[in-house]
DNA sequence: AATTAGCACTCGACCCCTTAGAGTGCTAAC
DNA sequence: GTTAGCACTCTAAGGGGTCGAGTGCTAATT
């Protein structure tokens, strides 16, 4: 598709690019490349990527910036494997591990280290698994009249909620309307229940004790809710972007990441399930991530499926961030 | 302190400042105030209250802003209450019971709701509480390997995480071991478990049965880690405000939000635990945050100390947000 | 035939200067 | 005590002029 050369000059300009965020000219390329060709080729060359639609030129007097499908080409035909620094693999390594061994809050600390690691926008969504089984629930009574739902997944996901109970009930009668849920509804896949269904347990339960409309109406609520998680964390990070110099377009991106049910859906989006996703422009499909490329890792950890994604601007540094999450994937998987 | 005139003076540039963000000079403040005197002798007054300390330049030939003392002082003393739409109001009451009623990720929505209505920062911390007792701990087993290890509060928190277990364990001993955990730890508030206790009931249990250690060092780690929560939503509202569009200011502020401890902290000093603690400048206490103001209302909600905090510019709606955080708090308690 | 040197041209970035306008402080009159 | 009048100050906005990096084209070179 493209000769020996300009693939060479394609990969040059898209590298300094990368780097410079600014329009790559001919003289420049030659001097930091030491390509042993004159600016003038370059130029002939440039006008030819150009017209193939591999460049772009910001105006008449500026150098070239690769185009998307520039990056694309990149990103599937020229970019080589990201050489890591061992000892900051090694530091990487570390954390994760410390990561895995203080639980608490794991994902929130896993978006803090990406993002911090790649210095773009950091994207981790657990997306609420409907084939997961109901595998416990329990009521547990805190004071008068109030109690903690906690509903355990057998993935190991747990929603919980703090909920009013009548204040006539004992605690034996609550560990028998425990006992009884339980019973039904252990087992069960989450996209198997439904109201009716929940609505008949009432209905059956309520015969032997009353007062308990509350408490399942709380369970219906919790079970019937799909709580996928998306934690978003390093936004700050691409203010030192020079293309979001403009606020409005940054202003844009954040609203647009605080639509949790888009992005979710997004990042679960994979046309390549073995391998990482890797969304360019476009690609992406929502128009604030124009300038934006993602890359999405898709993996289980502890038997729920994850998925891990990198937003940075279009010009970013591929190579990098695509071996990052490899590892990553690697490292989990 | 004040004669009446120039607390009226006073009151107009504050006003006209948080609403314009330009600085007030006298002509506009005769014309759009209809008090009943001549620039020149408002140029008097205004001159009297920078001299005092209440009103500053941003140059020679410019109006006044408010200092942060001009803030502090109609705050306390000049600023009425905030007249809310009926409607408006009946709508935010309607988004509260909505969000209780439906109360995966109560929190989480709290602060999108807040942000959104007042278009600064909202805060929510929810410190952990050490006085609270153990409740309950639960490990429910998942897969072969594999459980949920379960801890709830008597406030209703719920702390969980996903542990491995020795692949030998049976139903059984889990359940053996569950209710020996809960015999020993229940009651017992978190300020009072350390290491030592963990490690001694360790020892007492895995005289009985091998294979826990990996178990108890979970546990171990759950209890000791103390999950303060800190909730922060609407950063991009501040963007549009005019005292933001340097982009470093902003990408400060962004910083100093993620670092949670230190807001945690913050907001957890209250000097007036009564009412709100509206805090102008330098008197919240964090370099990054002298050009802005925060007011944090503290209330109890189902038995948990919460935290609610708005953070917006120094030339903050002040009415309008203390007015707003009262009502809220009242709704709560 | 491919490459390159040379050259005129383009266009944004930057600096400097001017101007307009909003606002001030002071003085003298009311 | 208040205000009209006035000279003064300072910023924001706009208009050139210059600089420099970069281009495309043409003609010479290899």
């Amino acid at each position: 598709m493209l000769d020996e050369r300009k693939r060479l000059i394609l990969n040059a300009v898209v590298q300094d690019y990368i780097c410079s965020a600014e329009p790559v000219g001919s003289r420049t390329l030659v001097k930091r490349h030491r390509i042993g060709l004159s600016p003038a080729t370059i130029r002939n060359e440039m006008a030819d990527l150009e017209e193939m639609g591999f460049l772009e030129q910001p105006h008449t007097s500026a150098g070239r910036i690769p185009s998307h499908l520039g990056y694309r080409f990149y990103v599937n035909s020229l970019m080589g494997d990201f050489q890591f620094d061992p000892a900051e693999l090694h530091a990487l390594e570390q954390k994760l591990s410390d990561l895995e061994s203080q639980p608490a809050n794991f994902t929130r600390q896993l978006a803090k280290l990406l993002s911090s690691v790649t210095s773009y926008i950091s994207l981790i969504a657990e997306p609420c698994d409907t084939a997961q089984e109901v595998r416990h629930i329990d009521i547990i009574p805190l004071t008068a009249g109030v109690a903690s739902l906690i509903v355990v997944l057998s993935d190991g996901a747990v929603n919980h909620t703090t909920i009013s109970v009548p204040s006539g009930l004992s605690s034996r009668q609550i560990k028998s309307l425990t006992a009884f849920i339980n019973r039904r509804l252990q087992g069960i896949r989450l996209r198997d229940i439904n109201p009716a269904m929940l609505n008949e347990l009432r209905d059956e339960f309520s015969g032997n004790m009353k007062l308990i409309d509350d408490i399942m109406s709380f369970v219906q609520h919790m079970l019937l809710a799909r709580d996928d998680q998306l934690i978003v964390d390093g936004a700050k990070n691409l203010l030192s972007q020079p293309e979001f110099k403009d606020i409005n377009k940054f202003q844009d991106l954040l609203a647009a990441l605080e639509q949790n049910d888009v992005i979710l859906k997004l990042m679960q989006v994979n046309d390549s399930p073995d391998d990482l996703d890797i969304r360019i422009g476009a690609e992406i499909g929502l128009e604030s991530f124009y300038d934006c490329s993602l890359v999405v890792a898709t993996f289980t950890h502890r038997e729920r499926k994850v998925f891990l994604g990198i937003l940075g601007p279009a010009r970013m540094h591929y190579a990098k961030t695509i071996g990052f999450l490899r590892r990553l994937r690697d490292y989990f998987d």
